[in-house]
DNA sequence: CACCGAAGCTAACATGCATCAGTAGACGGT
DNA sequence: ACCGTCTACTGATGCATGTTAGCTTCGGTG
C-alpha cells in the first residue's frame, strides 16, 4: 500500500509498543502529507472534521479563546495524533494551531472507523493515546496549582525534553522550539511581561538560557529538580506503565 | 441477570445516549455496591487494580500528591466512571478519594474487557466518557490560567450545577457538597486562607453564599456570568455535541 | 543601507495571593 | 462538662504577578 513518506515520527510514542504490522497499518491510515506556517489554525473549535491529524514535524498548540485572549491548554510533538477525540466528539471544544512551521499527515475518519472495527489492538493504541493526553492535562492542572511562573516554564521544557526522549529526538544540551515569550505566557497563565521576568530568573539562577524559544542548559537534572519534574505521568519507562498485555 | 440496586445514577451522562439494552448491559458490569467515608482513598497512585469504579452517589476527587501537599485535579459526580483509564494505564498517575460519604459500584476488568470486545457501542461510550474527562481537564487548565480565586470557585460550582442538570439532579437555588474551604483551595491552587476570602467575596457581591460546602444562590445566571462559565465543553445540548451516529 | 514590525526587555506602580499569627465556633470523644 | 481537633474567619506584612508605558534588539524587506 502507498503512503506518504512520513519518516520515523509517525506513531512516535507507540512505536515500540506495537508490532511492525500494526505500525504499518497505522501509517497506511495517512493518505496525505501537508505543511502549515506559524499561527495557522488547523482545526477550529466547533468545526466538523472528517479527517484526523497526526503531527509529523514541528509543534502544535491546543488553544481555547476567551474574550480576546488566547489560552494554551496543551502541546504536541511529532508522532502525536492531535485530534483523535474529534472523531468521537464531532465538534472540538478547542482550536489546534501550528506553533511554528509544521508538517502533518491527514487520516480520513472513514479509515479510522474501519481500523477501530477491525483492529482491536490499533483501537486500543489510539484510546491509549487519548488517555495519555488526559494524564498530561492533569499534570498541567497540578503544575498551574503548585508552581510559580519560572518553575512552570522550566516544567514545560522538561516535559518536552522527556517527550522527545521517548521518540528518540532529545538533545543533551538544548531544546529547540519556535515559542515566543507570549506563547510561554499563554501556557503558564501569566502576562507576557511576567514570562519575560521568569525567563530572566532561570537565566539568573544558571539553570538555562531561553533565546527565541530555544532552551540551552548544561544541567537538565538541576532544571528538573527546580521544576519538581517527575516524568512518571508520561508513561514511559519507570514505575508507571501502561498495560502491555492489554495493548 | 442480577445486579445491585444502583438506582438511576448508573451511567448517568450516557443515559440518554445509549439504548436500553446497552444501558442494562453496562449496569450488569457492576457486580458489587460499596460505601466509603470522607477522605477514604479508593485508588492509590501506582497501585494495580483489577476492577473499575463507578460513582453512584456523593463526590470523588482526583488528587495528585507532591511534597506534603495535595492537589485536586478533577471532580466526579454520580454516574461517572472514575477510573476507566486504569484499565488501559494499569497504574494510575493519581489518587481517587471520597470527597464525602460515597456509594460506588465495582466492575471487574474482566467483564469490561469482554464488553469492549463484544459491544462496540459500549466500547465507544466508554471511550467517550474518557474524552469528556479530558475536555473537562482542558477547561480547568484554562480556568486556572484565566480566572482569579473567587471566579475559580464560582466556575467550579457552575460546572457542577451543569453536570447535575445533565443527570437530572440539579437544584434551582442551591448545590450541596461536602467540600471544606481547604478542598476548594486545593482545587483552585490557592491557600485555604485565600479560599476563605474568595468565598467572602462571592457573598459580598451577592452572587452566592457558601456554607460548609453548600452553595446557595438566587441567581445562577449572574454567577455564571461572573465566572465566565460557558457549558459547551461538557457536551450536553448546544453547539458542541458528540457524534450520535458514531456512538 | 534604511526602514519597519515583532519580539524581547526594563521600570514604576497596583493588585492578587501567600504567609504568619491568632481567634472563634462546631464537633466528637472522654 | 471538658478537652482537643478541625473548620471558618480576621488582620498585618511581604512576595508574585498584572498593568501601563516606553525602550531596545533583531530579522526581514524595500
Amino acid at each position: 500500500m502507498e503512503f506518504p513518506n512520513t519518516g520515523d515520527f509517525l506513531a512516535g510514542r507507540l512505536r515500540d509498543k506495537l508490532g511492525h504490522d500494526d505500525l504499518e497499518y497505522i501509517e497506511s491510515l495517512v493518505v496525505e502529507r501537508r505543511e502549515a506556517e506559524t499561527g495557522q489554525v488547523l482545526l477550529s473549535r466547533g468545526a466538523i472534521a472528517d479527517t484526523s491529524t497526526i503531527l509529523i514535524s514541528g509543534y502544535m498548540f491546543r488553544t481555547i479563546e476567551s474574550g480576546n485572549q488566547r489560552f494554551i491548554v496543551g502541546l504536541h510533538v511529532p508522532g502525536d495524533f492531535v485530534d483523535l477525540h474529534g472523531f468521537a466528539l464531532k465538534r472540538l471544544d478547542h482550536n489546534v494551531v501550528a506553533a511554528g512551521p509544521v508538517v502533518y499527515g491527514v487520516a480520513p475518519h472513514e479509515k479510522l472507523r474501519e481500523a477501530l472495527e477491525e483492529r482491536p489492538r490499533v483501537a486500543r493504541a489510539l484510546w491509549f493515546a487519548t488517555l495519555l493526553d488526559a494524564a498530561i492535562h492533569r499534570k498541567w492542572i497540578q503544575m498551574l496549582e503548585q508552581l510559580d511562573a519560572p518553575r512552570r516554564i522550566a516544567h514545560i521544557y522538561c516535559e518536552l525534553h522527556r517527550r522527545f526522549e521517548l521518540i528518540g529526538q532529545a538533545n543533551a544540551r538544548s531544546l529547540r522550539t519556535p515559542f515566543t515569550q507570549i506563547d510561554l505566557a499563554d501556557m503558564c497563565g501569566v502576562s507576557a511581561i511576567h514570562a519575560n521576568r521568569a525567563v530572566g530568573k532561570l537565566r539568573e539562577l544558571g539553570l538555562g538560557e531561553i533565546r527565541r524559544g530555544d532552551l540551552y542548559t548544561s544541567d537538565w537534572d538541576a532544571l528538573r529538580k527546580y521544576a519538581q519534574f517527575e516524568p512518571d505521568y508520561l508513561y514511559g519507562d519507570g514505575p508507571l506503565r501502561f498495560d502491555q498485555d492489554w495493548l
